[in-house]
Formats: C-alpha cells, sequence, structure tokens
DNA sequence: GTGCAATCGATAAAAGATTATCGAATAAGG
DNA sequence: CCTTATTCGATAATCTTTTATCGATTGCAC
C-alpha cells in the first residue's frame, strides 16, 4: 500500500503521531470503534481541525457524524511510521542518561528493539541491563554486524561522538538519534536525528517565568 | 538586570538556548573568551543569522567583526532560563522512564534538582536510586511541603496521572513536566510542559523512510 | 421520509518562524 | 591613516504551520 510520500509532512504533525497512537490504543482497548477529530482534539488539549489535517496524511478518510474507525487509524499511524515491523537498535555510550534509556523499555512499544549496548568503561563490561548486554566499545567493528542493527542511539561524552560516529557509519548503520550535546557529522544516506533532553526543562523553566 | 519580558520568545528559540549554553561552556572551558555567530552556528548546524536572532532574546549585544563575550552569553542564557538558581523537584512513578530520569544527572546541570521520588509499588519503597529516596505515594501530602519542591516530574501510567496531579497541585507544585503519554488538567496558574520521547524516534522513522 | 446537528475535507486566511538584504561598526593589514 | 573583510542588528520577505470558513455528507430523532 503506497503512501502520498510525495507530499511532504510537517514535522510537527509527525511529532504528534505517537500521541494519536497511544490515544488511539487505549480507545481499542476499551473496544471503541470509532472516534471523531473533537473528541480526540478535547482529549489531547488540541483543536480539532488540528486533528483532521494530521489525520489527513495519513490517508485515513473519516465518515462524516461519526469520525474515523479507530483500528484502521492505529494500523494507518504504525504503518506511516514504519512502527508495524521491527527494528534493531544498539545504543552506545552506558553513562547515566545511556542506562537511563536501556531501563525504558517503552521504545518496544514503536517496533525498536534495543539487542545490545557498548562502552569503554571495563566495569561496565559484561553486565545485562534488563537483559541487554553491555560489549566493549572495542568489539563495534566485530559485532554489530551480527547484531543486525541499522540505527544507533548515541549517549556519549562529547568528545568522541564523532569518532564513534565515523566508525559505526562505516559499519552500516543507517539512522543516528543523537542524546549528545553536540553536532556530528555523517554521510547524506545517513539519518541524524538529534534529541536534547534539556530542551523541554527550558520551556518549562521560562513559562514559570525565571524563578 | 531585567529582561526584555515583554516580548514573547518564540519556542523553538527557547529549545535552541540550551544547545547555545553547551557549546559555550565547552568555548569557555578551553578559555576562549569572544565567539561569533557565524562560528556557532557552523558548529550546531544552523544557520548564523538565527543564532543572531536567537541571541537577541537575551539581550546581549554582539560587537562586529568580533561575535559575542562568551561569558557574558552563558550568564545571559542561564539567567534567561532561570537555570542559574537552584529549584526543587520531585519525581512521582518509578516505572522504567521514572528510574531512568532518575539516573539521569544532567539536570543538575541546569539548576534541577531531584530532591526525591514517589511510588506505590512496595518493593521500590525506601530504596535509594543514586542518592535519591523513594518514598510511598502515600506520603505525599506529608513530605512535599518539607521538599520544597516547586516542580514535579510525572512519569506515570495514563490512569493515575490526573489523580495525582489533582493532589500535588493542591499541594503548591507550580510546574508540572509531564512524561506521561496524556493530557493532564490542571489551574492555569500551574504550567504543565508535555515531554514524549516517541515524538523524536518517530521524525528518525519518517525521515529513514518506512524501513 | 424530513429536518437537524455533528462531522469531515478542501480551500483560504492568519499567525508564527526562518531566511534574506543591507547599512553600520570594528579589527586587521598595508 | 585608509582600505578591506567580517560581523552585527534592524527591517523586510519568504516559508511553514496553524486556524478559520464553508459546502457536503451522514446518522439520529421525530
Amino acid at each position: 500500500m503506497e503512501q502520498k510520500s510525495d507530499k511532504k509532512v510537517p514535522v510537527p504533525t509527525v511529532r504528534r503521531l505517537p500521541r494519536y497512537l497511544h490515544l488511539l490504543k487505549r480507545c481499542q482497548a476499551n473496544g471503541r470503534e470509532s472516534i471523531s477529530a473533537t473528541d480526540i482534539a478535547n482529549r489531547l488539549e488540541l483543536e480539532s481541525i488540528q486533528v483532521r489535517k494530521d489525520i489527513s496524511y495519513t490517508g485515513i478518510v473519516g465518515k462524516p457524524r461519526v469520525g474515523y474507525a479507530v483500528d484502521e487509524l492505529v494500523s494507518a499511524i504504525e504503518d506511516f511510521l514504519g512502527w508495524s515491523s521491527r527494528t534493531n537498535a544498539v545504543l552506545i555510550g552506558v553513562g547515566s542518561l545511556g542506562s537511563a534509556l536501556l531501563g525504558y523499555s517503552g521504545f518496544q512499544k514503536h517496533g525498536l528493539d534495543i539487542v545490545a549496548a557498548f562502552d569503554n568503561k571495563d566495569e561496565k563490561i559484561g553486565m545485562d541491563v534488563h537483559g541487554i548486554p553491555i560489549f566493549n566499545i572495542n568489539e563495534l567493528e566485530q559485532r554489530l554486524e551480527a547484531l543486525e542493527a541499522t540505527i544507533a542511539i548515541l549517549t556519549l561524552p562529547a568528545a568522541v561522538a564523532q569518532e564513534v560516529t565515523d566508525r559505526i557509519v562505516k559499519l552500516g548503520i543507517k539512522g543516528i538519534w543523537n542524546f549528545s550535546p553536540i553536532k556530528i557529522s555523517a554521510p547524506d544516506d545517513v539519518i541524524v536525528q538529534y534529541e536534547d533532553l534539556s530542551a523541554g526543562l527550558a520551556v518549562l523553566s521560562i513559562k514559570l517565568g525565571h524563578k
């Protein structure tokens, strides 16, 4: 089933899709069969028109006076995000944020399996964090291929982020989710997504009015 | 020193400020005294004009042909975000994401001290996660005041998020950083900031082209 | 059936954010 | 001291995203 991939989807829309998905899955669990954009909007503190526009990008059409079919919408969003198939990922850098993310099981719900972690600290190597083995970063070259990971989650100090990036792109990593607070350079065919937890804190701080 | 708080600052700008701050602190550590917007932009993969515009909101003025004074800029951004003074926070819900964040020490760098956590699972209560005590959620009312926390980090299941919110706003919490994937209602004078880790993953997934 | 209220989807308008343009200021080199 | 290259900051233009408007469709009540 072909997506209407010629028209580009706004990033803000993509960022909202997981929220819709979560709500819809709860509706599914309650046995609900359809839901209107108005209802979704009320429950997520959005405008109904925005919900409708966002949903339109998935290609799903609703029924007037009824809304959208919940099951259909769940599948459409999952397909749209590529979350209906599974992807292997490795996490590199088991510091405080890295082990934090290793402990977080939420990504599995979105088709992402963290199958291994790498670090350079002897005391961490060999440990298992929630069933995920931690290997020596020296073994990256010999292990990565067998792990069949296409995504790398980087939670590294700024100083080594680029060096590790250079190594993993050579090993065939196609997407990098970079939690390091630094720019990394990679070939054009490798997607780098930056994530900065302190951005959200900054917004909260500003709204609190500098207290 | 008064901020120019009458003109509102775009949220995207606020979200970029922590990145500037991090880069500037690394420059500081290297003993660098000034930096141009062009240089900042190159190092963060942004446009120089955007950097200049963002910085203008902090009230700092640069010198032509030289750039901005690093020390001055660091202070200005920290003051602007309210990160130069310390704030106490509690974390509620020590599930996988909650304990993940408890283990993350990065917020301390931004003036945020997580002084306690709360949960309802007996096996977790009494534990110390990196020096942070975990209390029974029943003790919220008797303990929160003494903790002097103004911010609550919510990492709760959807089902209980609203109930806990109602309790903590009665106890004087002024800001809520909500990692629960659900809308919560609070009085107007309480700031609620939503955070959704899967939003970033969604963007990465889309850019990877549904593989 | 018929009328009514709710909802969708398309198009248009408005708001918000980014990028371009240009004059003024300043340091460096000759 | 004068020229040149760089950078800042203000204003304007462009682009993106959100919000409004409106006709068409559908289910429900009578």
